[in-house]
DNA sequence: GTCTATATAACGATAGAC
DNA sequence: GTCTATCGTTATATAGAC
């Protein structure tokens, strides 16, 4: 229960005004049933992931998921909220990081990297994180996801394998690498690595993250 | 001539409309001369450090320069060619970095982490690069300038060491693990990062450096 | 639940007096 | 060079009909 979703700073305890789902229905799911509010969220996320928030209209986003301007405000009230609402990292990405860290010690690092990659090069789980990494440096509760995600989901898989001094500085310095990795990756574009294989980004830095995990000497 | 100043879109040949120094003194600057325009300047780059590109008003700039809001315009035209200008990375680095790698070779990464936050650490320096690192997930422009430095500054003062395969992917990974360092360091605040002392980060970060500039081996 | 119409506010930018 | 006043646009958000 660490967080899949996002930590917004308004946890939003019950959302009375919202209708979530109007009635409850013991069979499942209501045949027919109104997928409009995710339609709306899905769009968000796309926008949110393409241009960030600023640049991203309620109006675009109604557009994009082809509603009105109105029901965007009627299913997430502000602007704000329904960010709140895109911001995710996605729950696969836990698990792909626990899945790595449980295997041998041997190649641990180069796993670690391809797990990574493997949940960010997936298309459905893409705008949430994108959306996420593009607002982290402009909006606050962006970066508390991404914060989390690090000393949350990381510390998570690689605490009980780190030992020795610093341990919480060079799990930061994993959690760094891995967000730089995407940084360059798919928002900059830094030439090489967006068209670098998965597999050679884990050879050159699957290395750095297991020197992280166990470091050669205190000093040189 | 590699790029102390940004790489915008357009490079303002002449900039025929702006009265940059009205008339030219044979004996230096004239006393009591005008300073009103670096001052908006400086006030851009402290506005756009802190809160962005978009969250920035031309209005909030003119108020933190203490000048009025059509002076802006009137030196700078437009919102967009004054956050142009506001864009850079400062002389100081590429200095910075080319005297760290003339040095030798034992040390080398440590140095240029060292050399790196120097920069970063330095007040006056600050907000530009600030400026420059919160608006390259939002700005293309910004991002441009980002690039430029991992393929400009950093490919310049290290290209002549760095030898073997992938030598052009191994220096876009340096310049992700400072580009990296200064975003979990100075703009998402990941936790222990941001308190570290450069010679823990050097200590931790130099082998990281030093691995991309002489890998161990191509498969382990 | 869905749409039309609109209230309200803030923005970038310009014109023109001094 | 500096300021006052304002234009035109666009944004979020809401009220209320259907």
């Amino acid at each position: 229960m660490t967080f899949p979703r996002s930590t917004p700073p308004e946890p939003q305890p019950h959302l009375p005004e919202t209708p979530h789902p109007p009635q409850r229905h013991p069979g499942g799911r209501r045949p027919g049933e109104n997928r409009t509010r995710e339609q709306i969220l899905d769009a968000a996320r796309e926008c949110f992931a393409e241009r960030g928030y600023d640049a991203t209209s309620v109006r675009r986003i109604a557009e994009t998921a082809g509603v009105d301007q109105a029901l965007v405000h009627h299913f997430y009230g502000t602007k704000e909220k329904l960010f709140l609402n895109a911001l995710e990292i996605p729950m696969r990405m836990p698990e792909a990081l626990a899945e790595a860290a449980a295997g041998d010690r041997a190649g641990l690092g180069s796993r670690i990297v391809l797990a990574h990659l493997r949940v960010w090069e997936d298309a459905s789980a893409r705008p949430a994180m994108m959306t996420t990494l593009r607002s982290a440096a402009t909006h606050r509760s962006a970066a508390a996801v991404l914060r989390d995600y690090a000393t949350g989901t990381i510390r998570e898989a690689l605490g009980k394998v780190i030992t020795g001094e610093d341990a919480e500085l060079r799990i930061a310095l994993i959690a760094t690498t891995l967000i730089g990795l995407s940084l360059t990756r798919y928002l900059v574009r830094l030439d090489p690595v967006p068209e670098a294989s998965p597999q050679e980004l884990a050879a050159r830095l699957g290395p750095v993250i297991d020197l992280h995990l166990d470091p050669a000497d205190p000093a040189a």
